[in-house]
DNA sequence: TTGACATTTGACCTATTGGTAGGTAAGATA
DNA sequence: TATCTTACCTACCAATAGGTCAAATGTCAA
């Protein structure tokens, strides 16, 4: 991504870090030697740690309408587009991490409210996007049909880090497409 | 569950907790609160962190096996058999929990090796299950369709937690059954 | 060149982490 | 009776957690 803007780097590893191993499975210690800059600087930016998790959350929310506005801009194919947005998560379970959702979810219970709020926001952001896509596609009840989606597919990304195999994923999504 | 054996009291505390707040969510000592035995207790029974998990994922799959043998015996109707089967889990998630395998997926990265091999166990324990109903359900590969039943009733206990609403679970769960 | 502000640091703090040392009372076993 | 084992305990440990603060350094416009 960016190589100068220390916020992002900082926002980068931190994601890594939530992504391979949850919010309580990394300290501000394992960024500091990440990324070389002291631990004190990091509390500059990101004064306590549920600061970082809730512009994790942002930043992610952002980086998911950008992408679907690459997505749209991609196609117009509805199933097209559904066969992308999975491709764009299989990226990171190559890497053995998990969706930023599906990380924080699980760790749901040290996180404030408001972070919880993002978070919903954050699955709200998908279900939307998949429903509209699905609605093209003539889908009864497109809004349950993209929870549906959105459920699988982090549960396929939760299944393929747990047997650290891409091609876990890549099967149940494949069978989930064809549901549709 | 028993109230006598401290052991099964101990591990149903830390059960409890990791399906709250994932594996680095708590700590030996909000078990020793909870149950009111000392640290280093726990420490005689569970030398390491570690040693808990593995018996934690042990014992779940001795739970699980349990579980789908008494719903063997309730139905012979695989359709019926898959409902309870996902009724089985909203009781976790009424009261704000994560299956286990969803917990510690989600923490995967500091988990043993071995811990994780148990995990991937007991994901196999309930594709076998699930895969045996279907295939009574003349459903055509039904171990690739067990794998997407799992990961779907897993992501929908995720959303359902992120968004604290059982009817999240249920709505999914309801959508996922219509497909079999 | 100076002042103002942004950034970064070393030194430090308190609480908690997972874990250990050593001991003790109650049974079981020899 | 002597010894061993189980099931706990108190007291303690080094390391790490998240976090603070005053001082130093960098940047840039007036």
């Amino acid at each position: 991504m960016s190589q100068t803007n220390i916020t992002d780097r900082l926002l980068d590893e931190a994601q890594r870090l939530v992504q391979l191993g949850g919010f309580n499975g990394f300290s501000y210690a394992d960024i500091s030697k990440a990324i070389g800059i002291t631990k004190p600087s990091i509390h500059y930016y990101f004064p306590t740690k549920q600061d970082l998790a809730l512009e994790l959350l942002r930043r992610y929310r952002r980086q998911l309408q950008n992408g679907f506005e690459w997505l749209n801009s991609s196609t117009q194919d509805p199933k097209a587009r559904l066969t992308l947005y999975i491709q764009f998560f299989a990226g990171l379970v190559k890497d053995g991490r998990l969706c930023l959702c599906a990380a924080l979810a699980a760790d749901a219970g040290s996180l404030s409210a408001q972070i919880q709020l993002e978070l919903q926001g954050a699955l709200e952001d998908k279900k939307t996007w998949l429903a509209q896509n699905l609605t093209v596609l003539k889908i009864s009840e497109p809004n349950r049909q993209a929870a549906l989606f959105v459920a699988t597919v982090e549960g396929a990304m939760l299944l393929a880090r747990a047997y650290n195999d891409l091609a876990t994923y890549n099967t149940i999504c494949q069978d989930l497409l064809e549901h549709f």
